[in-house]
DNA sequence: TGTACATCAGTGAACGCGCGTTCACTGATGTAC
DNA sequence: TGTACATCAGTGAACGCGCGTTCACTGATGTAC
């Protein structure tokens, strides 16, 4: 049998980097040590390193694996919904998960690793620009009339207010009332239609 | 003679928070040793160790100092401007902070920070909710008939907007072009009036 | 004005610890003939 | 079907290093009388 996607060596590989992912999404980048990794996921600190030689080398593949799943999230939330009278519920799906904690804390992490790291940088910037243009290609599909220079500044805004609010959502940097939310829906409804 | 705000022990601590602040900015929280610290301000570790005894003295002295300049800048900015013509302009100046890549660094850091202890993350809020507080009084200044509550609501719009934008503007997250820079101030001034 | 003393500013060496990394090793699983 | 061998998965111990922290110390500055 050839080894495939589902073999041990990759069911390790994705419960090791669950536990990364874990610990980066609630104790911090800090706390993300080869040892702590190695306990959270039962396996020795020499068997990480199986997989993961360098702890650069986890810092790269989990950076990839959260921008992946983030796509795959938008692009999942959006491709679903095909009418006009559905829009504010795939704004209620995209906003619902800025009050997740975990996930946000992760973000910040990975801004942080962009701000000082140039690798990370362009493998955020990739990320960044990937789901601008689904945003855009969103907007258009609604609204052909809108050119796609336009489409395309209205995506990057849209995106800028979505990183933005999940900083507050979920309550990292402060506690937006039901007024506030309203406004906020109401201004990315107005970059989208 | 009273030791008074100039006094060498202050300039001191001050020079110390400088060079804490430029590692921050440039390298990133995990090399802000006090080790690190201490060489860039040029003096010895005990001596660092003489005004902030833990690590924890000086990370919390130091978000101190980043949020209360910032404050300070906003503040600035806004209070010298008393007409709707002079909008825009206050607009660009604001903006034009988030090109400084090392102030957005501070930030990312800053956010990581709040995201992971809550002391911190008290520290934040309480920020954003002056920060929010200041540019709400700016709306109803302009707008008499704003109501206090939808003011506020909008305020606090403005900040995630303009904070999610940091990123992409500094070059972390991306790197918009003027069509999208025209569509983010179109939004800000929309929120403001 | 001079002296004694207390406090402030700054030094230097050492500590124990957790870190990433290296490496020799063992056992399990797959492959060739 | 059985055996020999290679590769994969996992262990365990040790390394050198940089870290935060402790502490005894010295020199400079301010204060009391």
């Amino acid at each position: 049998m050839s080894p495939g996607p589902t073999s041990k060596g990759t069911l390790r590989r994705t419960a090791l980097l669950d536990a990364a992912e874990r610990i980066l999404g609630s104790a911090g980048g800090a706390e993300l040590t080869m040892r702590a990794v190695a306990d959270a996921a039962g396996v020795r600190l020499g068997h990480l390193q199986y997989y993961f030689p360098a702890r650069s080398d986890l810092l790269t593949a989990l950076l990839d694996r959260i921008l992946t799943a983030s796509l795959e999230r938008v692009e999942g939330l959006t491709d679903t919904s095909g009418t006009d009278g559905g829009l504010p519920a795939v704004l209620d799906s995209v906003l619902g998960e800025h009050e997740d904690l975990p996930l946000v804390r992760l973000f910040t992490e990975v801004w942080a690793m962009a701000a000082h790291d140039e690798e990370a940088a362009t493998a955020v910037r990739a990320f960044y620009a990937r789901y601008a243009e689904h945003v855009a290609a969103f907007i258009r599909h609604h609204r052909p009339a809108v050119t796609a220079a336009e489409a395309h500044a209205r995506a990057e805004v849209f995106v800028m207010l979505m990183e933005g609010s999940a900083l507050f959502r979920s309550g990292v940097a402060g506690r937006p009332g039901p007024r506030t939310d309203a406004r906020l829906r109401a201004t990315l409804l107005g970059l989208l239609v």
